[in-house]
DNA sequence: AAGATACACAACCGCCAAATT
DNA sequence: TAATTTGGCGGTTGTGTATCT
């Protein structure tokens, strides 16, 4: 039997840990290190067994933990990577800064699955229930799911040299990106710090539409729409819009409930839609963006649709809060799409 | 007011892989 | 190389608190 002596066959204390007990954990981490965990309690003078120590150190009193309530950007991000990873939480956790795999899990289990559920989406395969999928629709979901290996496997890739570089990275993206942070720019800013310790990078794929249409725009040049003293990283976390000509109602207005399905689903895109398409279905946003009508828009330009941003709550772009394009004023945005359709990886699917 | 129920979250358990002997 | 130990992970349970009846 090479399983090590548990708690209870020696009589250590179980159940939750007293100030006393905390205060004598931190004391001697604090003077000590932590060193064996299994040495640690005799030497500080606890009554547990050296597991129940390291759990209460790595999920309570570390001091860089944040405790408290999740922002909405939280939730975004933890939604979004579960629907790549699944219940890796501690690949999750590495995405979310100062927040400890057990309480991603708490916070999925006691909230966010239940809110999906709420809405209609299943909260393992972040797909809406019982809608029966049309031809196109499977296709897509076929060419998520292969989307998501790929990007799981470079999130795990990614947290598995963070783990290497044995460096706490605190990821300056992840803050001002928030949810909309991917594997490419997490992947970008962890380089940046940590480059010598760090193999040679794999050439960065945008699997991620939304991401890589970012991050193209990141690297363009400003256009006059957008003061460039106003677009900041975090204005790039917007809702991204698109609207018909001359119609500029906000989305969340007419359909709050879609709304907030994307919102929560970190995908933070709409597609706003005319009045009197309201009740067509085949316009109205669909939680996964790849079958939210983007496909006409990348590939289609002279369709009627022009891209847009608005603020609300994800925040703004100053000055133009809820500006209309005309195609041929935006060269600079549409490049930036047509950009992305003919860098895509050959052999990737795109839609 | 009191018991029942629901909820949130800390903590535990068993398993596994990596590290050590 | 095999055996053993250690640390980490995800699933689950236990406990305290809030809300409901």
């Amino acid at each position: 039997m090479g399983r090590s002596p548990r708690c209870e066959k020696v009589g250590l204390k179980k159940g939750p840990w007293t100030p006393e007990e905390d205060h004598k954990l931190l004391a001697y981490i604090e003077q000590y290190g932590h060193g064996s965990w299994r040495a640690l309690p005799a030497k500080a003078g606890l009554e547990r067994c050296g597991k129940s120590c390291r759990l209460r150190w790595t999920n309570y009193l570390r001091p860089d933990i944040k405790r408290g309530k999740f922002s909405l950007q939280e939730e975004q991000t933890i939604i979004q990577l579960h629907a790549l990873l699944g219940n890796r939480w501690s690949v999750i956790a590495t995405h979310l800064p100062k927040r400890t795999d057990n309480e991603i899990k708490n916070h999925w289990n006691t909230h966010l699955k239940k809110r999906l559920t709420k809405m209609g989406i299943d909260p393992m395969t972040h797909k809406p229930k019982s809608h029966a999928l049309s031809p196109s629709q499977l296709k897509d979901v076929a060419n998520l799911s292969h989307m998501a290996q790929w990007e799981g496997a470079q999130l795990e890739a990614e947290a598995r040299l963070v783990r290497e570089s044995k460096l706490q990275v605190s990821n300056p993206f992840q803050t001002q990106l928030g949810s909309s942070a991917s594997a490419q720019f997490v992947y970008e800013a962890t380089m940046t710090t940590t480059a010598p310790l760090l193999p040679p990078p794999i050439q960065p794929l945008c699997l991620d539409v939304l991401t890589a249409w970012q991050g193209s725009w990141l690297n363009a040049p400003k256009c006059n729409e957008f003061p460039a003293t106003s677009v900041t990283l975090d204005s790039l976390t917007s809702t991204f819009n698109f609207s018909r000509k001359g119609e500029a109602m906000g989305l969340s207005s007419h359909f709050p409930d879609e709304m907030e399905v994307l919102q929560l689903q970190g995908l933070a895109y709409s597609r706003d839609i005319d009045d009197s398409l309201a009740t067509g279905n085949e316009n109205i946003l669909l939680p996964n963006f790849m079958e939210a009508g983007l496909a006409d828009i990348l590939l289609d330009n002279s369709s009627q649709l022009y891209p847009s941003i608005t603020g609300g709550s994800y925040g703004n772009v100053a000055g133009s809060s809820n500006g209309d394009f005309e195609v041929e004023e935006n060269k600079n945005y549409w490049n930036n799409i047509l950009n992305l359709v003919n860098c895509w990886p050959s052999g990737s699917p795109l839609f």
